[in-house]
RNA sequence: UGGGGUGUCGCCAAGUCGGUAAGGCACAAGGUUUUGAUCCUUGCAUUCGUAGGUUCGAGUCCUACCACCCCAGCCA
């Protein structure tokens, strides 16, 4: 994963850094750190800072520290420390300490006394909602708050109390002492710890004061003696807060803070609040339903750790607006897979073919490569028999010359074994088809057959050999391409259609698979065992993603 | 009418000290092909939000303007 192929083009955070390490800024270190709450699974927007942060740390010989931001009790849980820790491995990073924002409760603690000893933090027994109005607003500056004026002894006695449990939540705050005339909102006496009598998953009941996170932040990346600390440009406007702090405090490591825009992605919502809607009501199968652009989901999905990595890669770094369209995803994992997926034959939509100058009872074992360009990839066997599957869709009474498959009394070629006829067509009452009867040509096993031309290639399985599969196909969860800037309810935007489920078959060599194995079913698209729903007895593929399909190109452009 | 950002091809994005617009995705046209896949070739911004200015020369400097994004949690 270290390999120089894996490196981010050029971009403003590199540059920064290369000129720092130039001017021998930090001893020429480099020192990043990833710090999400735990509050929710870690998304594909995740995923472009943990490659950034641990990408330059990597690249320049530093290291990366992960820790939970853990400063709110009420939203977090070990649940999902558990499952970024999870994930963030599986993408292929290593973190060199992990921490949490509670493991430094106590100095933060004591910091906020030296403030308070400095006069440069006051406890405010302002109501949140006067606490609101004193802010003022954007336009207009905020006034002083009464409390403003305690004495150090006072707010440190105060402080103390609150510590110490003697008052409810929300009788007082501790806020800096900055300027309630800022122009910069962020920099109006900021609340930099609150009471909240809660139980801490990593503290358990030792604190009842638990400080706010751009008091946490900062301190957190000194304390780490973390050198550049990216994060996204929501945090823009609190860097003034952020230097501020560690100023004040007077701390010998003070490290830079860059903000970078975060992805903005096609078809799909990445806000922690609507997502967890998602998982809470119901609406999918998980954080990790295969339609989620969460880590988890992608990976259930059968997205690869390198496939995203390289979506991170080709997306850039900048600090404008972005709007990432869904293909370069697909692409991504299109080419990782394209090179390292076995390809087998599996029939999503089936309907029976008969071939009725093939003797009944008869098993053929074909020969197939399982890479067209790689031939380390091996072969396999593959039954032939009388009464096979093929799709659906590869089958026409009657079509043009531009539809290159099976048509009534026309051939084609069935993919690794031979050329066969359409002799006629079985339907039910309905007039659905039900059958397909055929013959073959047993002189068209590897070469063509004498003077006519096949045109076509069609992928089948055997019926009596091919193994039954439940195949899931999904299309996006939502079915406008940015439902984070549509006036309606995302809820109402997202797609029925997003869920297929398939009843299909694959070929016999496929009973093998493993977990997370990963396929291209020929012509249709590239696979993956479900990690949560297959058995051996029971197989289940999810569609990672399909093949680039020029045919369904065409089709369209003949529609309209 | 406050503060902070951003504007280079449909999308993403390189563009060092100003020297005459990388690349990727997508798209289009050919070629190869027992996957309408892959692969290969070719094409795809006289122009860099707009308008002025400086200069022999500006995406890169200056001025003004316009558009869009973020900020008023005791969330992160």
């Amino acid at each position: 994963m270290n390999d120089s192929t894996e490196k981010y083009p050029p971009n403003f955070i590199r540059s920064i850094i290369e000129k720092d390490i130039a001017a021998g800024k930090n001893a020429g270190q480099v020192v990043t750190r990833f710090p999400p709450e735990p509050n929710g699974y870690l998304h594909i927007g995740h995923a472009k800072a943990i490659c950034l942060s641990f990408g330059m740390a990597q690249e320049f010989g530093g290291t990366t520290n992960l820790r939970f931001d853990d400063t709110n009790p009420l939203k977090e849980s070990t649940e999902f420390m558990e499952s970024m820790k999870e994930d963030i491995t599986w993408l292929g990073f290593k973190w060199n300490e992990e921490r949490n924002a509670s493991d430094y409760f106590e100095q933060l603690y004591q910091f906020a006394e030296q403030l308070i000893r400095e006069d440069k933090a006051y406890v405010d027994s302002l109501s949140a909602d006067e606490i609101r109005e004193y802010r003022g607003t954007l336009t207009q500056p905020g006034r002083n708050s009464p409390y403003r004026a305690r004495s150090a002894d006072e707010n440190l006695d105060l402080f103390r109390r609150m510590r110490a449990g003697e008052f409810a939540d929300g009788e007082h705050v501790l806020r800096l002492k900055i300027d309630m005339a800022s122009p910069n909102i962020n920099m109006r006496d900021p609340t930099i710890y609150r009471i909240r009598h809660v139980h801490h998953h990593q503290t358990g009941d030792k604190w009842c004061i638990y400080p706010i996170y751009d008091y946490t932040h900062c301190i957190s990346d000194s304390l780490e003696g973390i050198t550049h600390s990216l994060c996204d440009l929501s945090f823009e406007d609190h860097r003034p807060l952020y230097d501020w702090v560690l100023d004040e405090l007077n701390m010998n490591c003070h490290p830079q803070q860059i903000e970078f825009s975060r992805l903005n992605l096609q078809y799909t919502v990445m806000s922690k609040r609507k997502l967890k809607q998602l998982v809470e009501d119901k609406l999918v199968d998980g954080w990790d339903d295969p339609r989620l652009p969460t880590i988890a989901g992608l990976r259930r999905r059968g997205y690869t750790p390198g496939a995203i990595r390289d979506f991170c890669r080709r997306i850039g770094v900048t600090k404008s607006d972005n709007n990432v369209q869904l293909m370069v995803l697909e692409h991504a994992i299109r080419e990782d897979l394209e090179n390292t997926a076995p390809r087998v034959l599996g029939v999503v939509d089936p309907i029976k073919v008969v071939i009725e100058n093939f003797p009944e009872g008869e098993v053929m074992a074909l020969g197939a490569a399982n890479h067209p360009k790689d031939e380390s990839m091996g072969s396999r066997e593959m039954p032939f028999t009388r009464e096979l599957y093929i799709d659906r869709a590869d089958f026409r009474e009657e079509a043009n010359r531009k539809y290159k498959r099976l048509v009534l009394g026309g051939e084609v070629r069935l993919r690794n074994a031979f050329v066969i006829k359409a002799e006629d067509v079985v339907k039910d009452s309905s007039g659905e088809i039900v059958e397909l009867r055929c013959s073959y040509d047993p002189d068209t096993l590897g070469k063509n057959p004498e003077g006519r031309k096949v045109r076509g290639v069609i992928h089948w399985v055997s019926a009596s050999h091919g193994v039954p599969a439940e195949i899931r196909l999904y299309e996006p969860l939502f079915t406008v391409e940015w439902p984070d800037a549509s006036e309606k309810d995302y809820i109402e935007l997202m797609n029925p259609a997003s869920l297929t489920v398939k009843h299909g078959f694959v070929e016999p060599s496929l009973v093998a698979a493993g977990v997370e194995d990963r396929y291209q079913f020929e012509r249709e698209g590239y696979f993956c065992i479900d990690r949560n729903d297959s058995k051996p007895e029971r197989l289940v593929f999810n569609r990672v993603v399909g093949l680039r399909d020029t045919w369904a190109k065409i089709e369209q452009q003949e529609d309209s």
